[in-house]
RNA sequence: GGGGGUGUACUCAAGCAGUCAACGAGGGCAGACUGUAAAUCUGCUGGCCUUGUGCCUACGUAGGUGCAAAUCCUACCGCCCCCA
């Protein structure tokens, strides 16, 4: 278990590795696609698997909300549980304390102690939740995380974190970074406990840290040192792109966090991005993303296309799209492109139909997997920071 | 033949004297989406322009009452139902 530098860019900080997992190895630079409950919407595994997919996310408070990690637990875990042989990697449920938080302070005034039907509260103990289901609160703390990822035995596990939108507000982006460090020597310990007291379903699971700090040169050098003291399998960079940042801005936090961490370790960037940002950050030195733009997007009618050196997207629900009977993407080697026209997408679409949603996951899913392959390849070929260069989105 | 009902913008459908260029839904158009409460959400949707407590044209057609009508009256046209 553990991460291995192959490769290493000559002109930038991009280096292709392998993770090895308790479920097999990882080619890095890698995308994992997002199955939050357990599933990537409207796709199957068989088909995942078939497309490139190295390793899923599933996500820790939404499992544990419903069915419960118990239950998974009692399958044998989540691999058992959705019938997925490859890596799994869990987020920790620190998104959850944002955007959660978020939406019910929007909808219930933010000094309301008790908004309904959902609550969210943040103590340094850890957060309090109101299940949206059957009403019950519920506490995530760092070690109930750990405890939930350990029932699912994901492969990868992640600390409990917290982080703020209002990237200019330094006090309070320090508070975040110092609740982070309190929550991860937490997580960490409990993670050790059940180590050595040899309690973890997958004895192999992998512990990754989160590096906070806005774009702050203190608070992230301060955030990354602190976390990294800590001696995590590997790190992620979290708070990035949450606050509506440009692109410079999301890399710049990048940089400011990358130089503290230990370079010979597995490096995650949290909810990143569209197509561009994940080059850029290869640039950089990430060796991981994940993101729900290619899934979520495609149900909402948006595909990522190749074009030029780089790549577009198209709203295939726009009126140009109702008579063009070429393929949405001639480059693209996914069922709707060597099957179907961008009408008959559009028609689905349209239409309302299932089956419109399900192309369009696949095709953008394999325009992200086909994208890292090239990422690794031109790494491994010396030709990356050209392909840096020309890889932008042309509108 | 007798009685009753109905006609509203692309569609369905509210409104039944002034706050109506007209609720709502669908459709159409545009935009958003970055560790997924997202097959979701947000605008716009009669025309014109000097973009405004602005001007035109509009609620089957033609008249009328009234300061004021999609809303009331009359006639006509179309559609629907019931009784013979």
């Amino acid at each position: 278990m553990g991460f291995e530098i192959l490769i290493k860019d000559k002109k930038s900080q991009a280096r292709t590795g392998i993770l090895k997992t308790a479920h097999g190895k990882v080619r890095t630079p890698v995308f994992l696609p997002i199955g939050t409950r357990g599933t990537v919407k409207s796709v199957r595994n068989d088909e995942l698997h078939d497309w490139g997919a190295e390793m899923l996310l599933a996500n820790t408070y939404h499992l544990w909300i419903q069915p419960g990690d118990e239950l998974i637990g009692r399958t044998g875990g989540l691999h058992k549980f959705m019938n997925w042989d490859g890596p799994i990697f869990t987020d920790s449920g620190g998104f959850q304390i944002f955007s959660l938080g978020e939406k019910m302070a929007k909808r219930n005034g933010p000094d309301n102690e008790e908004p309904a039907p959902f609550n969210v509260r943040g103590k340094d103990t850890g957060i309090y939740f109101q299940s949206d289901l059957d009403g019950k609160k519920m506490e995530l703390t760092p070690e109930k995380s750990v405890e939930i990822q350990n029932n699912l035995g994901s492969d990868v596990s992640v600390v409990l974190d917290e982080f703020t939108g209002d990237l200019n507000d330094f006090e309070k982006v320090e508070q975040t970074v110092e609740r982070t460090t309190r929550w991860a020597k937490r997580a960490k310990e409990r993670f050790q406990k059940l180590k050595t007291g040899g309690q973890l379903l997958n004895p192999g699971q992998l512990q990754l840290g989160i590096v906070q700090g806005a774009n702050f040169i203190d608070l992230r050098k301060k955030s990354a040192e602190e976390i990294s003291a800590l001696g995590f399998d590997g790190y992620c960079i979290g708070g990035v792109a949450v606050g509506g940042e440009t692109q410079d801005k999301m890399l710049e936090a990048v940089d400011l966090s990358l130089p503290y961490l230990e370079e010979g370790k597995f490096r995650h960037l949290l909810g990143i991005g569209n197509p561009e940002n994940i080059v850029q950050a290869v640039a950089r030195g990430c060796d991981s993303f994940d993101c729900v733009i290619p899934t979520r997007e495609a149900r909402h009618g948006k595909a990522y296309v190749s074009h030029d050196n780089g790549y577009q997207t198209l709203n295939i629900l726009k009126p140009e799209f109702r008579d063009d009977f070429s393929p949405l993407d001639k480059n693209c080697d996914c069922y709707a492109c060597r099957n179907h026209t961008s009408a008959y997408l559009n028609h689905l679409f349209k239409s309302g139909e299932i089956l419109g949603i399900r192309l369009l996951t696949e095709h953008n899913l394999r325009f992200y997997l086909n994208l890292m392959k090239k990422i690794r390849k031109t790494i491994n070929d010396g030709s990356f920071e050209k392909m840096v260069k020309n890889y932008k989105n042309r509108p």
